[in-house]
DNA sequence: TTTGGAGTTACGGTTATCCACAATGTTGTT
DNA sequence: AACAACATTGTGGATAACCGTAACTCCAAA
C-alpha cells in the first residue's frame, strides 16, 4: 500500500470508547491519521464538505443509527466512502446499505489487519473520486461561463450540425453561428468541435441548453 | 411491474425440492416463467449464454456452492444478475457477493412478495443491460471491420488531429489520409468526426489502435 | 447617462474537408 | 498465375470551417 497522504483521515464514529480507541490505535499504527466521535449527531454538527477520507461508522447507537446517519448525508451531497461495523449479523441491513452504495460492511469483532486494508482502500477511492470531481467540477465552470445562445449553438455543434443548417433553423446569419461556435471553443478550452465532444461525453455531460 | 416478456425466466437453483416448488409456484402466479435444478452442477452442464432472466441460487447446497457457481459463471463472462438465498445468514459472504456484483442477497424464510419484486428487478436490469451490450456489440463489430491503418487514422481523428498533420505524422499524402477518413465514416456509420467522438466516448471506448 | 455584455452581422480571405474518378503497387490467398 | 483486399496517390473542384476586423442593436447595471 501507498503511504497515506495526511490529508485524508479516518473518520470513526461509535458509542463504544474502547471500540474508538482501539480503532484510533490500529490505524495509527498504519499510519492513517483519525478522528473520532462518539455519536452520529456529534460528528454531523462537525462535518464540513471538506473532510476527505472515509468513514467508519457503528451502525447501531444511541440517538441516531448508522443507517440514519447514512441517509443524512446522503441528503447533504457527502460522498465519502463508508464502512459500516456491525456487532449484530444484520445481514438485511448489510444488503441494503451495500445496495445504496456503502463502501463496506465488517462484522465485529473484526480482523484488524482486514479492517485496516479496508480503510486504506476507501481512501484511495476516495482519493480518486476527488480527482474525477475536480475534473467534472472545472467542465462545469466552463460551461457556466457559456451564455445561453452558446450553449444552443454548442449543442448542435456536438449533435454534428453544420454550421449553415444551425444558421437556417436559428434564423440568424452563418456568421455568428461562426462567432458563437469560436466563443464556445475558448471557453471551453478546446480547439476543435471533435475535442469539445470527446470532452463532454467522457464526462457524461448531455447538453440539452 | 411491467408483464414480463415470455424471453425472460428465472433460474432457480436449490438442491430442496420444496424451496424450487415453493419459489416456482410463487413466480408463476406472479407471470414470470421458471426452470429449476437441484445443483449447481446440473444447472452448469445446460447453461447457455442465451438464457436471459435471473437466477435465484440456494448458497450453500451439496456439492458446489453458491459461491462456487458464482465464480464458475464469471469465468463464462456470464452476466445474468444472480438473487442468492441464504437460510444462515452469513453475513461475510452476502458483503463479500455483493462486492463482486451479485445482485442481491435474501435471507430464508423470505417474503413472498419481496422476493417475487426482486426478482422482477433483476430481469428488468438483465433487459436494459442486454440492450446496452447490443449496441456495444455493434459498435465493436463496425471497430473489427476496419483494417489497421484505418483504425490509426480513427485514433488521431478523435484526438481532433487535422488530415494534414496525419499525414505528415506517418509520412504519407494528404489525400490517403482524406480515403482513410472517408472509409473510417461509411464503416462507423457516420457522418462526421464529431458523431465518432461522440459514439465513441459515449460507450467508453478508447482507440489505441 | 454611460458603460459593458450579449447577440447580431458583413467583408474578404485562408485553410480544411469532402468527393468522384482514376490509377499504381503490395500482399496474401486460391 | 489470378484475384481480392489493402494502402497509396493524383486531379480538380465543391463545400465548409475558421479568422481578424469592425460594426450595429438591445438591455441592464452603475
Amino acid at each position: 500500500m501507498t503511504p497515506t497522504p495526511c490529508s485524508s483521515v479516518a473518520f470513526l464514529i461509535d458509542d463504544d470508547e474502547a471500540v474508538r480507541d482501539a480503532l484510533s490505535w490500529l490505524l495509527r499504527s498504519r499510519g492513517i491519521p483519525s478522528r473520532d466521535w462518539s455519536s452520529a449527531e456529534a460528528f454531523l454538527t462537525d462535518y464540513s464538505p471538506q473532510m476527505q477520507g472515509c468513514l467508519v461508522v457503528d451502525i447501531r447507537m444511541q440517538g441516531m443509527t448508522g443507517l440514519e446517519l447514512f441517509d443524512r448525508l446522503r441528503d447533504l451531497e457527502c460522498r465519502l466512502p463508508i464502512i459500516f461495523l456491525t456487532g449484530h449479523g444484520e445481514l438485511s441491513k448489510a444488503v441494503q446499505v451495500l445496495k445504496q452504495g456503502a463502501f463496506d460492511f465488517i462484522e465485529k469483532p473484526f480482523n484488524d489487519n482486514e479492517l485496516a486494508d479496508r480503510v486504506l482502500e476507501a481512501i484511495t477511492w476516495d482519493e480518486a473520486r476527488r480527482t474525477r470531481g475536480q475534473q467534472s467540477h472545472a467542465i462545469h465552470n466552463r460551461l457556466r461561463s457559456l451564455t445561453s445562445r452558446e450553449k444552443e449553438i454548442m449543442a448542435r455543434i456536438i449533435k454534428g450540425q453544420m454550421n449553415k443548417i444551425i444558421a437556417d433553423e436559428l434564423n440568424i446569419a452563418m456568421r455568428t453561428v461562426e462567432a458563437h461556435r469560436s466563443h464556445v471553443f475558448e471557453k471551453m478550452g478546446v480547439k476543435s468541435a471533435v475535442e469539445l465532444a470527446t470532452l463532454l461525453a467522457e464526462n457524461g455531460i448531455s447538453v440539452s441548453f
